[in-house]
DNA sequence: TGGTTAGTTAGTAAAGATGCCTAACTTAGC
DNA sequence: GCTAAGTTAGGCATCTTTACTAACTAACCA
């Protein structure tokens, strides 16, 4: 048994160890010899260290690659298994849930869904049965899986898996982690849905490998996940990003023929929001004598309508354009990221207003970032919840 | 010699030393084994690391404290030893260069000041004159310095000790640490004035010891810097925390009877800025017959006029305070910072309308935060820049 | 063409260095 | 004698260096 050294030299060679398998992972096939000059370590540690990974079968060896010109005994490559273990990624929307298992490399082996059930017994039983499902859809046991990742539509204390709150789901203090821990037998890690889909945005969609994103997500609501220095930011209480909340015209912020703030949404929300877009869209009919739409219609209906040209729809959506426009450009005079993604429902009509969205940038920011629409598509949650588990499992090598 | 162990085990023992210095700074008169006990370090390593850090003068025995309730020997006090070292700030301002010399603790041993020049030359000069004359007058040899911190009131790129653009000095691309470097026999450092004041704050003022941080610089220009998870956070291509651009009312900001964006002044900048309430002022005074003010005046006469109770003064003082309330709630939004500090020449006005930023922050930001004035006065900028110096030198000790 | 030799690179083994821990001891006060 | 602070001695884990073997290329020569 290892001696307990606590604050001992055995999390020194962890984090060798944690090294040398990252570096196998992110540089492909290669030769124990080579990663030992990449991370200034001498050749028998590095043997030491792939030796132990080979035995826990965290690399294989795939045979010999070519000696170099200069001749030379031809190397072992090594690479990355990335089936020694799996993760499941929960994106728990407030109407259909969606849940994945991936591999160590973010590939999904089986994905499916289920309609969000209003209680919250009934849709853990519906989420258990949907994940002994995938089980079975993957082939594989439950000591396969190395935790469980879950977005969660809301703000949500990420250390003690609690959703703070979520008003699609009404759920208020909600200890998600500690539920779903006692339904699973491996360990589960919860966040915001926005700060998961950054994180997967991150792995191995518009933004890998970049350092600072911010990530704006439109749909029913409107949130903004950040990634500041490789890490999530999640504010002093949780509640960092809330940019339903930022005020870009201050003049019709306090003007009376909107509704008082602070009834669960923020200024911009009430603009560029689903429910802001068809109240909006509303007003504008009163004016006119032949309603366009009938009694029900939706924020993508009014879209459409000024995608074909319709004047009054044009109006509105041009307006929430501009909104979020500003928006975007007050986000990077502030934050200056490397590239500023646009998700949620709205990221569907992108190419159409995207051009405008960086007029407004280049005319008013401090200083220019790309936008762009996600790129994982609907998986973008459940990849996202993977990453989060990944990261949180392999948290102690972040420093080089 | 010591062998170059690289990634080797020197680090573990290099970190287990600061802890241990970390501790003794951190926790008064305290024994070795308290440290021990606080470190889950043992004491024969504690005992080791202790008797350097006394070989090296970080330490210091203060004699015996008193013994325990149950007998036993007395222990053997320690403390940090703050004069070990000493440390140079530099606040450079557009006016006048504020100089000083603090020790480990940040307590100031002698400052200066001395008005900046144009050229840059002769600003190095002056600069090299000045702090030679400190050393005199703190009684200090060059040996006794561990590094100097510059605050330079621009645009830095704080890894390579480049200002990339100060309007304010005409500097551009000016590698100061590298020119600064060749006059002192020290490390310098550099980073931006307001990244400088929250490091600051964070350390010894308003903000002690919290991880979140933004302090909002209001004076000539508009600046904020940002402590994220503890950090300063510069952003992508240094250019974090340009509230200076953030747009509050969309309409003005299209509207044709401001200048256009871009002169070298954001939206906010120009509403906020000294230079925009002289200008605000004067759109004002056109419709009044009889001039409140002689043809120079200042942003600070403005605010006194309003002071005062001179109506049309009151009316740009009040919008100017509305601007700022709506910046500040819209920081506050998206970063969820513990704490908001007011900075600049503003903040000696702060008790006047620090209300009714509160008040716009509770209608509109998402959630709340205290809004106070910066506590470190005049010597906010050195004892910034010191700090930066410390924090850089000991960064290695950033995880528990 | 085919064999031999020199040079180069991959990986392993043994020995040395460093730093931590535990256990036992000394010191100093009750 | 009891208790707690601090030191000494011995052992263990980890890394590195040095020296080695294995394996391959290139070039040379018969």
């Amino acid at each position: 048994m290892k001696s307990n050294h606590k604050g001992g030299i055995a999390i020194m060679k962890e984090k060798n160890k944690r090294n040398v398998l990252r570096c196998v992972k992110e540089n492909g096939p290669i030769s124990r010899s080579e990663v030992a000059d990449q991370l200034h370590l001498s050749k028998p540690t590095v043997s030491a260290l792939v030796e132990e990974l080979l035995q826990e079968n965290w690399l294989k060896e795939v045979g010999p690659g070519s000696a170099g010109l200069a001749g030379g005994r031809k190397p072992i490559q090594l690479v990355f298994n990335s089936r020694a273990a799996h993760v499941i990624g929960i994106d728990m929307g407030g109407t259909k849930v969606r849940t994945g298992i991936c591999d160590l490399i973010g590939q999904p082996l089986a994905v499916d869904e289920f309609p969000t059930q209003t209680q919250k017994k009934t849709l853990l039983k519906a989420l258990k049965q949907n994940v002994d499902k995938l089980l079975k859809n993957a082939a594989l046991k439950p000591d396969d899986i190395l935790g469980m990742g879950i977005g969660a539509p809301g703000m949500t204390d990420a250390d003690r898996g609690v959703v703070i709150d979520a008003p699609s789901l009404s759920w208020s203090q909600y200890p998600l982690k500690k539920e779903a821990e006692a339904l699973f037998p491996w360990p589960v890690m919860v966040d915001n849905d926005v700060n998961v889909a950054v994180l997967g945005e991150q792995w191995l969609g518009a933004a890998k490998g970049m350092k600072h994103v911010v990530l704006i997500s439109i749909g029913t609501g409107v949130g903004c996940g950040m990634l500041i220095n490789g890490q999530l930011y999640r504010g002093a209480t949780w509640a960092a990003g809330e940019i339903g909340y930022m005020v870009t015209d201050m003049a019709k912020a306090r003007s009376a023929d909107l509704p008082p703030p602070h009834e669960g949404y923020g200024f911009l929300e009430q603009y560029v929001g689903g429910a802001g877009i068809v109240q909006s869209m509303k007003q504008e009919m009163k004016g006119q004598p032949e309603p366009l739409f009938p009694n029900n219609f939706s924020a993508k209906d009014v879209f459409q309508k000024a995608k074909d040209g319709d004047q009054a729809a044009v109006r509105v959506i041009d307006e929430v354009i501009d909104h979020i426009g500003f928006a975007v450009a007050n986000m990077i005079s502030i934050i200056n990221p490397e590239v500023v993604l646009l998700g949620g429902g709205i990221s569907r009509s992108a190419d159409w207003f995207l051009p405008r969205i960086q007029k407004t940038i280049q005319d008013f920011a401090s200083v220019s970032a790309p936008v762009l629409p996600t790129a994982l598509g609907e998986n973008l949650g459940v990849v996202g919840a993977v990453s989060l588990v990944l990261r949180e499992t392999e948290s102690v090598l972040k420093e080089l």
